[in-house]
DNA sequence: TTGAAAGCGTTACCAC
DNA sequence: GTGGTAACGCTTTCAA
């Protein structure tokens, strides 16, 4: 046995030569609704026959190009999709994304090609096309700086969703969001139950959209609470002042609500340097996913990760279905996590 | 703005018409290598210019269908590519295919559409037709218990590369495979330069190719070197068995090899339970990638993933440029790991 | 019930 | 240099 040397797939055409019958009746016989036209059993089984003897199987290109469809899944990430690094943000909404793939047949076409070669920022569109097209539909996801790309990929009409918050103006994204603004306020909140008046906020130096809600619903949530915030953070200013330290040391807050797990390690470290201890002397909760680690669980909150990429599979195809659902997002709700750096303030 | 509601992309005729040239000369123009036909500055303005008016982008289908390729290339797994389990098989190596893909400008199809809907495996060809033709070319992996789909594939010349070891009666198929044989080998010859003439033997219940490759490789050596192995895994009996490992506390051995780190664990737990101890009584080693784990490493190899994931990247592309590059399979040498496992022989 | 033929968007060949 | 045109493989309409 030897492999066939790749000459020509055969084609319908073959098939019906070798069944002579037609080649539309090769065609209805395959794929079209033998209901639509009843074919007679006979000249089925002569079809399928010369299908099995030519080893034919249809060609995909051609039947995208006369379906106009794929029944294929772009995934499109800003950055690789694959890190090296173990810190693997996209791994979880992948899964998600897979499985639900596979329950509805959907295939998936990651698009690495559009890398500019050096491991930066992939772009959709290069020198004038746009690979994306190549799927029925796609999920982006990831840190997109240029926000012309997605307006104009929304203006064309290309069939999207996006995974994470962004803010394009004039176009009206349909985006999978995580509720970080209520998971904030739910947090503030909670500090307020256990007796905090007197809060610190500090943040990154990112001011994409997800930080901008959080900020946001901390903010207000401060003030609807009747609470009070005069750390640097709140007013813009990124990460952790030596000044404020001094401060938080003295006793001027009592809870310190950070944006990242990264900020917050760092803030104990220095809280440490001074004598003072999480949650002993200050609470701290932190506003992304923080897994356990050696010395406890920090308060924070839950990325349904795997849940939000399932949901951008049916948000899409929903969109597929019906092209006037082109505009609406679907907010997630985040979770608390309730851990061990929160206590009760004990004055 | 508002989103155009996709109706009927734009084609190349009409930035024909819009530019006021035949539909040729935009093709040249677009994609052609403009070098063949010198189209004249002025001539490509006006295409661009009309390209950027009407928002043309070029039609991959039609592109694919006209081309016969696509720069696509297909990663079939035979199980889900991204399990649940955090025990996470597929995934270093697809992190070498997505590099490779993108430093060679492909994009990458994930066929998950070819599930049976339950999680179970996933077949190739479904109702006659064979998805992965939809990539110029495909990478499969994982464990495939449907050989005939893999003579088929090959047999039809559909240009594909698999991953790990499948023997396949009268298919030439070609393989990136780790060698496991060879490194099964060094690591015998490890523990006969540690002083153990006395081996034991303890395999998996799979029959799988790479777990043969690893007995070939132990029980030749042992043969070559002299040594001796009367354990019941060399026979044929998997598992650890009770009667053995008295034997085993009694002396009878001196190192056991063994092919799993769960074997490997539970060996372990069942010396301590008989009150011997992992190297100090018995030396032990194992043919696959160990983690380190609290009670340190085991001396056992390395997998080169990602550089396998490259490697299938590149070997598929030969192919793809030469199809006479159909056969021949590569080895990639699995790296030993000297870990806290074994020791040199007392006696 | 079946077949002929048009058309999907692109590229490449061959005249002009 | 440029434009017509055939061809890629498929689905579907329209006749027979």
């Amino acid at each position: 046995m030897t492999a066939r040397r790749r000459a020509k797939a055969p084609s319908q055409a073959d098939v019906a030569r070798l069944a002579g019958v037609s080649q539309s009746a090769v065609s209805r016989v395959i794929s079209g609704n033998a209901a639509t036209a009843r074919i007679p059993e006979e000249t089925r089984q002569r079809v399928f026959e010369a299908v099995r003897e030519l080893g034919y199987v249809a060609n995909p290109a051609a039947r995208a190009m006369r379906n106009q469809r794929n029944d294929l899944l772009g995934v499109h990430t800003f950055e690789r999709v694959f890190p090296r690094a173990s810190e693997d943000f996209y791994f979880e909404f992948l899964l998600g994304i897979e499985e639900r793939a596979e329950e509805t047949g959907f295939d998936l076409v990651l698009f690495t090609s559009t890398g500019s070669g050096g491991g930066g920022e992939r772009k959709i569109y290069r020198n004038g096309t746009n690979r994306l097209n190549l799927a029925d539909g796609s999920i982006l996801l990831g840190v997109s700086t240029d926000r012309g790309e997605l307006a104009r990929l929304w203006y064309e009409g290309y069939p999207f969703v996006h995974i994470g918050r962004r803010e394009v103006p004039g176009a009206e994204i349909p985006q999978i969001v995580p509720d970080y603004r209520s998971a904030s306020e739910q947090i503030v909140q909670r500090l307020a139950e256990h007796g905090h008046r007197r809060l610190g906020y500090v943040r990154e130096w990112m001011e994409m959209e997800p930080y901008a809600d959080r900020r946001v619903g901390y903010a207000e949530t401060v003030v609807r609470l009747g609470l009070t915030d005069t750390s640097p953070g709140v007013l813009g200013r990124v990460g952790i002042e030596e000044p404020w330290l001094d401060e938080v040391a003295r006793g001027a807050v009592t809870a310190i609500v950070v944006e990242s797990v990264r900020l917050a390690e760092s803030l104990r470290e220095q809280l440490a340097a001074r004598g003072r201890k999480i949650p002993d002397d200050v609470s701290v909760a932190v506003l992304e996913a923080a897994p356990a680690d050696l010395s406890g669980q920090w308060d924070s909150l839950v990325i349904p990760r795997v849940e939000i990429g399932r949901m951008a599979v049916d948000r899409l195809q929903d969109m597929l279905a019906d092209p006037e659902q082109r505009t609406g997002s679907l907010l997630v709700p985040c979770p608390l996590v309730l851990g061990t750096t929160v206590a009760t303030v004990s004055e």
